[in-house]
DNA sequence: TCATATT
């Protein structure tokens, strides 16, 4: 019945003329109202939706700003993005357009199929039957040969649209044989997604996908366009996302737990069959803090997952927001080798104590591991069990630095 | 090289 309020109040909300702007480093302790006021200093704003975690409800340190006009949605970002720092946040505020907004604003269309020689005029001849255009270029590469695509904006969305519906799958251009296609341009998020996918796909390309489990450490499936034409280059993007290779190969990603690894005698053997491991991965600390591996070979049994609780637990800390631990009990790690992801981490560091959390740092826009992380315990001596042990340890090219995570709010003074 | 988060 309470659920019967959150009817949709606003019809300004839904305006077109409206912009939403994301917010971060909001501290979680604000309320909508407090946030309201602030920005009200600065432009008109109509509504503040601080984005809540989809359990809990808190605060995930981030909101929503609508705003009327684009004027004053510009207004905000110019006077806050990165100028104020909220008290309790350790970075300034990020303002800026919410995902997708600026293409919803900018009626940005994609136009494929081109054939090469045509030039910016003559599709400006084509395109401007349907409105003013405010924008165009087609896309080129090195020696300025064009790559048979372009992107164009309109001044309204009905102009885009007109020209989308017309011209998509039924103009030729002349000498060509095949039709245009016009698109909505991919949002940002969408080119991210994207680009993500294909550095994924060249940084782990023996990847086995048979392994289901695999699907879920990968970024989100590519969406086919909605228009199910072909995009810039076509056969870029199969409909089958991940490629797949024949090549039997233990699993990369998850099985790497301290105790699925034999002794030294075992790898010898082990690498030609897994081409994607340039190196040796050693635990040092890990292998004597569990009960000693069998010699024999009945140790490699698949027999596994001593699912134990703090893999699982880290796990869901990693999927949801960073459990940190208490003081003292939360590491900084770097030089982490490049493939670890999240469960690597965690299996490498819970010899040590009950892992709470375990985050690798990637790359936002290519997927790539960054090489540093977090580890978080449950406790103060398990850190400094796993600095012990860890800290200088070779692992992969290059020797892991361990330490405490610097901690920006931990201060309270009375 | 120290938590970037999109209802």
């Amino acid at each position: 019945m309470a659920e019967g309020e959150k009817e949709k109040k606003s019809s300004s909300s839904n305006n077109e003329e409206s912009v939403k702007l994301f917010v971060g480093q909001v501290p979680k302790h604000m309320t909508e109202d407090e946030l309201l006021a602030m920005f009200k200093e600065f432009a008109l704003v109509d509504e503040v939706n601080i984005i809540k975690d989809k359990i809990t409800r808190a605060s995930r340190g981030c909101c929503f700003l609508l705003c009327p006009s684009r004027q004053e949605a510009d207004k905000a970002v110019n006077a806050c993005h990165n100028k104020k720092t909220l008290p309790g946040a350790s970075s300034p505020l990020q303002v800026k357009y919410a995902d997708g907004e600026l293409e919803r604003l900018e009626h940005k269309l994609f136009v494929g199929m081109l054939p090469k020689n045509v030039s910016e005029a003559e599709l400006s001849d084509l395109f401007s039957k349907y409105g003013i255009i405010k924008d165009l270029q087609i896309l080129r590469g090195s020696q300025q040969t064009s790559k048979g695509c372009a992107f164009l904006k309109y001044e309204t969305k009905e102009q885009a649209h007109a020209a989308l519906e017309d011209i998509n799958g039924k103009h030729k251009m002349e000498g060509s044989s095949v039709p245009l296609v016009v698109k909505w341009a991919d949002t940002e998020k969408e080119r991210q997604a994207r680009r993500a996918q294909k550095a994924q796909s060249q940084a782990m390309p023996n990847t086995d996908s048979q392994h289901p489990s695999l699907f879920g450490a990968l970024p989100m499936g590519y969406a086919p366009p909605y228009n199910g034409y072909g995009y810039q280059a076509p056969g870029a993007y199969e409909l089958v996302p991940y490629r797949l290779r024949g090549g039997i190969r233990p699993d990369l990603s998850l099985n790497i737990s301290p105790r699925n690894y034999a002794p030294a005698s075992y790898m010898g053997s082990a690498y030609p069959t897994m081409p994607g491991l340039q190196y040796p991965i050693v635990y040092p600390g890990a292998i004597m803090s569990h009960r000693p591996l069998s010699s024999s070979p009945g140790a490699l049994s698949p027999t596994v997952p001593s699912c134990n609780s703090a893999t699982s637990s880290a796990a869901s800390g990693s999927s949801g927001g960073q459990v940190e631990g208490p003081p003292g009990a939360n590491l900084f790690i770097y030089h982490i080798p490049q493939e670890f992801g999240d469960q690597e981490l965690a299996n490498t560091f819970q010899a040590f104590g009950q892992v709470l959390s375990a985050k690798v740092f990637v790359d936002k826009a290519t997927g790539v591991s960054k090489c540093f992380g977090f580890v978080s315990y449950d406790s103060p001596a398990a850190a400094q069990n796993a600095i012990t042990m860890m800290n200088g340890c070779q692992l992969g090219g290059k020797k892991l630095k361990v330490q405490l995570k610097k901690d920006n709010k931990q201060s309270k003074p009375y």
